[in-house]
DNA sequence: TTTGTAATCAAGCAATTGCTTGACAGGCCG
DNA sequence: CGGCCTGTCAAGCAATTGCTTGATTACAAA
């Protein structure tokens, strides 16, 4: 459906009928995360947009196609979310570093929703390809970020050069997940600040540290 | 291990009745991580479990007290799966936390089916008061573990004392938790072994790192 | 033997749920 | 005007699903 090219394209003419399409996921997407695959009816998606539910099959033919834009709908969030490489130049690595933790804070209090359906999103991927397809491109644009930020504090001997980059990116990534998951299940969640300026300063050269 | 009942729940007789109940429940856990919340269904347990679905709401009522059920079925793998705190005092606590994570790696592959299902539960977690409540009690486990490591670390001027325990504690649980995500999903995950050696070596004092 | 209780099942019920059908209105073009 | 396409809806269908009912068996106490 409609393929206004995902990649690098500015925001052109959103108009008609994606917008029907986009309403639909943005609801999918907090009913998701409200009561999880479990409980996400396509008729309660329809009521809540205020169309009847022929109208909504109109659009998405199956409830899978829904899921799948409610996942393209995630994914579009996120790159609004994450902070563009355009400024990477003006702070340094380790900064960087510690930003990403600042915004993921930040971001998990004011969309706290897009968390959780990404979590709902990301446990459907081990039995679900096409989830896991969208899962990927998200962890992937983290991942190549990241990794980015590394080898720019490599390559400037603020960070350690003995780690792969690749794999410090993943293990970064695992932790904001892990923290994201605490945050959003009402438990005592790590301090986001704190946990990040631990990493951080792990990753740095002795003489720095 | 020892069946004293954690939550003080019901305690009538452990004899034969028991025994189905947990058959059932450890049925469903299998279930509940191949398809989730949103495919677990009664019936199926009680045909895998080979008996009638009215005989299967003989014991549990409703499919949350099933549920349920499934939650203190993990929370009693755990308990056999977590390092025995007795151990403590014959391994230094850093090789003790290197251990957590390598006894995470070798469970994840034995048992990955009860990490999913942990997952499961911690996303339903933010909107089930009951299961919010198994789950505190399984992470509440992990936590006085991990807590007790590191303070024990401090103690033998291993571990840096400027970092809580508690804080450390949270944050290890949060990168364990976004680790096994990462694990069951099919996607590149971060090595565990290496992941736990760095985290381990940005808590060691610096003399010692 | 009689009686009571725990365990089990075949059959089914009421509600839900994803999706379809057939119709209809409004606009656009020849 | 008349055909045609898009978007919309009321009604409903077939399958599913959690749970119930009424009956039956096994076994132990009386």
């Amino acid at each position: 459906m409609s393929e206004t090219a995902v990649t690098g394209v500015s925001n052109a003419k959103r108009t008609k009928g994606t917008n029907r399409q986009n309403t639909l996921a943005r609801i999918a997407l907090t009913l998701l995360a409200e009561r999880g695959f479990e409980g996400l009816r396509v008729r309660d998606v329809a009521d809540l947009a205020g169309i009847n539910i022929a109208t909504l099959h109109y659009y998405f033919p199956t409830k899978e196609d829904l899921i799948y834009a409610v996942g393209e709908e995630i994914f579009q969030q996120f790159l609004s979310v994450t902070a563009p490489v355009g400024e990477s130049s003006v702070t340094s690595p380790d900064q960087q570093l510690r930003q990403v933790f600042q915004d993921m804070q930040y971001q998990l209090e004011r969309v706290p929703d897009l968390f959780v359906a990404l979590h709902e999103l990301q446990l459907r991927a081990h039995r679900d390809e096409a989830v896991r397809k969208i899962v990927g491109q998200i962890h992937g644009r983290w991942q190549s970020n990241l990794e980015g930020i590394y080898k720019a504090g490599v390559k400037q001997t603020l960070f350690r050069p003995d780690i792969e980059p690749a794999q410090a990116a993943t293990a970064i990534i695992a932790l904001l997940s892990g923290i994201s998951l605490q945050a959003v299940s009402k438990e005592p969640a790590a301090d986001l600040a704190w946990t990040g300026q631990q990493l951080v300063s792990s990753f740095l050269l002795p003489d720095l540290a």
